[in-house]
DNA sequence: TTGTATGCGTTATCAA
DNA sequence: TTGATAACGCATACAA
């Protein structure tokens, strides 16, 4: 049998009580007896269930991160901020991939509140609507979206539209006139906002934005990078200039692509993609890119939620922006 | 407040030993109340608390991963596998890192089986040696080592041995005379096994070790793949081929050095990697790597977890070895 | 300063 | 077929 609390209590001679408050530091005990206490819990080898404490604190020092999938560097980078920053806290990380559709998403969110498996939540999921926002809100269920803004929760996200002025500003500077940008689906944020920045940065230098040169994808990959460029070359398109504000890794495949078709990067046609992956470094030419950085985006993230678990802060709507930053390297 | 169990039998007019008997579909419930109870549970949104159960059924239905990061695109990979077999399943999956000293890390693996917060655990760790799984059989809890074997354990891992010798030989037929291998810490498994396997394909082939050719890093990083191909061609080395033992990581460190220095690879010396990331498709060339089954490792390390944990076996010695293989690509 | 009693949300045993 | 009761391990208000 485990040994439990009960145990060090009648070999010490007290109740539970008095090991419980020994045990959380309760000042009203007398040294003598805290030192018998102490002594029996290290002889008997005795760490309170954590079960049990949960049970009766209503805490169970569990938060979770929630993600469509973490098969992505995205998600690694930001796992990595998690966790640097948890490993001083009390607080353990679980992990919720909520593959499939978005009803089961649904489901798994709704099931992480209602059985209260977890004191807070950090999601990368696009199901976050207001709806479901409320029901966080009425289960008194802390949550903070990375990446996503919705009313009526706080949120860490890039500046996406700063990062598409960025690259497309950079690219007419350069010289370019007929600039291809490559992006996710329409609705979705990051898309959304990198278009509005590729838009703006076109009509500030008095450029009209030309609905042929907006490319869309579904999967971020480098198969859809190289189907991409392989459907310009055979279009016969006239391009100088792409802007993969779908990643860096769609940028890979586009880049693969033209060297297959004879085009020279930068000379030909230059290339920018987005996030600063490091094997971003490792192509020929090394590939010009937005950076995000997305691992103190995930420390950042979860010390809000941290704070309002702990009740430090009860500010819902906060929205922290990083800025992302032109990383200038060879292929534009 | 939160609805419970009482609130459904107090709301349908029974017990809550009625409603948590249909809740766990115990046949002995009229068709009636059992319609009643669903009903309310509907109605209510009820949906039982997990901390609870737990307590009572002494199980959490947690298991865990513990590492020392979880920054590396290794262990991801097999989060991803674990994950996927995870999700067929009641269990959900808990991170563990425990970056810091190994003492640090011993104190949290006691951690996890004493305060009973997880029903098993999956670890990478380094300090499992006999007396703490000693420990972990007396406290019941069950284990599964990936990538080190630990006598009085189960084990998933890679014939590291072979792979070794899979990239050396193949190196050697290629008319390669002068060998680097980059390695893990001595003692870690994987390290001394990829030596060994090195060392034998040279022996096959009739030649000598060269100890100058050994060298060893410690995170397995981009960054010490980098350092290590400066310091070569620093020393004013001749060497014609690298074969990163320690990942491909470290090789692509390599290969972003070799190139800084107009190293031609593969012809001028050949870069040979461990592990066969996706991105080892992405690199100019691309990577030539020995495969490891991340992810089917990972499947496989929980479904042994899961059979032990509900003890459809309690065979503890058991030890799955995956075979690896080489992957040709460009670098080599 | 310490003990007694109670409750957290659930399941299980037994009696009705 | 259902209800009453105890139990899981712990924390806390109150009494002593």
């Amino acid at each position: 049998m485990r040994v439990t609390i009960k145990d060090i209590a009648s070999k010490v001679g007290v109740t539970a009580a008095t090991v419980s408050m020994v045990i959380n530091n309760n000042k009203k005990i007398s040294e003598a007896t805290r030192d018998k206490v102490l002594k029996a819990i290290q002889e008997m080898n005795y760490h309170p269930n954590y079960i049990g404490r949960s049970l009766v604190m209503g805490k169970t020092e569990n938060i979770c991160l929630v993600a469509t999938s973490f098969a992505s560097v995205f998600s690694l980078e930001l796992v990595k901020g998690v966790e640097q920053r948890l490993c001083d806290t009390k607080y353990n990380l679980s992990l919720y991939s909520t593959r499939g559709s978005a009803e089961n998403e649904r489901e798994i969110l709704k099931k992480i509140f209602y059985e209260r498996r977890v004191d807070g939540v950090l999601s990368m999921t696009a199901t976050f609507d207001k709806r479901l926002i409320e029901e966080f809100k009425n289960q008194e269920m802390p949550v903070v979206l990375v990446e996503q803004v919705t009313e009526g929760a706080p949120c860490v996200k890039v500046d996406n539209v700063k990062g598409g002025y960025l690259a497309t500003d950079y690219l007419i500077k350069k010289g370019r006139k007929d600039i291809v940008i490559v992006l996710g689906q329409k609705g979705a944020a990051n898309a959304d906002e990198r278009q509005a920045g590729y838009e703006k940065a076109l009509g500030d230098n008095g450029m009209q934005v030309n609905e042929d040169n907006i490319i869309r994808l579904i999967h971020y990959s480098f198969e859809e990078g190289k189907e991409i460029m392989k459907k310009i070359v055979n279009d016969g398109r006239k391009v100088d200039a792409i802007f993969s504000a779908a990643g860096d890794v769609c940028a890979m495949g586009i880049l693969a692509e033209a060297k297959a078709h004879n085009i020279r990067i930068p000379e030909d046609m230059s290339l920018i993609g987005f996030d600063d992956l490091y094997m971003a470094t490792l192509t020929t030419p090394a590939l010009t890119t937005i950076k995000q950085p997305i691992e103190e985006m995930g420390m950042q993230a979860l010390d809000m939620l941290l704070n309002i678990i702990e009740k430090k802060s009860g500010d819902t709507s906060r929205v922290i922006s990083f800025e992302p930053t032109l990383i200038i390297r060879d292929s534009a």
